[in-house]
DNA sequence: TCTGGGGTCCTAGGACCC
DNA sequence: TCTGGGGTCCTAGGACCC
């Protein structure tokens, strides 16, 4: 018999709140929120919040205002982006120790490609080396897909492992809502739903190119092979590379002044500059992001004359992107962004579109364990 | 006392070219 | 003197995820 190819889903439990709980320990078994500046009076949203602070209601997305109010009792803390990216790593090096091929898909997650007889029991090695060599605890799912794997992890958690496979999919998943899948939210949720597709089975039975007519020609049919379980099962160590960088800030108060608009969008783009800089690769687009009170976001780009790291013609274009928004209006939010050109040149292979146009190529490829939106 | 910051990918319309 | 289609690029916005 030969042996199986499985994905392991990696997620930290509550990994912020665990980083911070792990270099303060007085604050274990404490309701703990992290987000913003850490001062839950001021404009910022809650990143993570311990497994005591959720018992309260809170969770990650939440503003932090609301978060106190819930919870006034609870420990508040600034976000640290250096400690998790540290933390992180550790953990990351940890797994790429174990016989398993690791794709980092965030802080806190990854996805393990590995041959084994027992799944299970490697699930419970990644957990335990995780464990005893930074402290931090994990959930495992395990998946013949990585739409399965990651789905399996949030009924793993916390401290778990899970399997879902072509042989439970349906007997899990039926009768969930929708939005239970991974890459469905809740704008799409309700658009199904107005369709009468409520539950994965509904929307498993539901014809594709309906759903292509509704959603376009790849969420349509991507999202009816999401229902029916399917998934990427390729898992690549190969190093991330960034499309696009950008940095913005939300101000605690809304500004007014046209002159102060330009001096922080001058300020976001050099910063952007020098991230662009880092990454080693020109920005081939600019673009500028304004979010008005009350809550009304807006962008703006330009393509660039030709690919530069330089930071004043970052910042020139930025500021010419600006000067093409309304500034007479209150402003809450500022960005910039760069955007790094797709150098891939000559791979149809690569392309997403061959991938979702059916089995013309070849005959041993099943379309529906072969899915990806793009 | 509302709603962060950093990303990814898809869609759709218009311009422009052949 | 009618109006085709295919292709690419540019741009704004939508949706989703951590």
């Amino acid at each position: 018999m030969p042996v199986p190819d499985w994905v392991l889903h990696v997620d930290l439990d509550q990994f912020i709140a665990a980083v911070e709980v792990a270099r303060r320990p007085e604050l274990r078994g404490r309701p703990v929120v992290v987000g913003g500046d850490g001062d839950p009076a001021r404009r910022g949203v809650v990143a993570t919040a311990s497994y005591e602070a959720r018992e309260f209601g809170v969770h990650s997305g939440m503003p932090m205002k609301l978060a106190a109010r819930k919870c006034p009792d609870a420990v508040f803390l600034p976000a640290d982006r250096s400690a998790y990216e540290e933390a992180s790593e550790e953990v990351m090096q940890v797994l790429r120790r174990l016989p398993v091929v690791v794709e980092v898909v965030g802080w806190d997650e990854a996805f393990l490609g590995a041959r084994t007889q027992d799944p299970e029991a490697l699930a419970a090695r990644v957990r335990e080396a995780v464990l005893t060599e930074t402290g931090l605890s994990s959930s495992v799912g395990i998946g013949d897909n990585k739409l399965r794997a990651k789905t399996a992890t949030g009924f793993a958690k916390p401290a778990g492992v899970f399997r879902l496979t072509a042989d439970n999919w349906a007997e899990v998943m039926a009768e969930r809502p929708t939005a239970a899948l991974w890459g469905i939210g809740s704008r799409t949720s309700k658009k199904l739903a107005e369709l009468g597709l409520r539950t994965v089975a509904e929307l498993a039975r539901a014809d594709p190119d309906m759903l292509a007519q509704r959603f376009g020609p790849k969420m349509g049919p991507y999202f009816w092979l999401l229902a029916n379980g399917a998934g990427d099962t390729e898992v690549s160590d190969t190093p991330y590379v960034p499309r696009s960088r950008s940095r913005e800030v939300t101000f605690q108060e809304d500004l007014t002044d046209p002159a102060e608009l330009a001096e922080h969008v001058r300020q976001l783009a050099r910063h952007v500059a020098r991230d662009v800089v880092d990454e080693g690769r020109p920005a081939t687009r600019i673009g500028v992001k304004i979010r008005y009170a009350p809550f009304i976001t807006k962008t703006r780009s330009l393509t660039l004359p030709g690919p530069t790291a330089a930071a004043e013609e970052i910042e020139r274009a930025a500021l010419e992107v600006l000067a093409g928004l309304d500034q007479q209006r209150p402003v809450r939010l500022l960005g910039v962004r760069a955007e790094f050109g797709t150098d891939s040149v000559a791979n149809p292979a690569a392309d997403p579109v061959a991938d979702s146009a059916g089995p013309t190529a070849d005959s041993a490829t099943d379309p529906v364990n072969d899915a990806s939106p793009g």
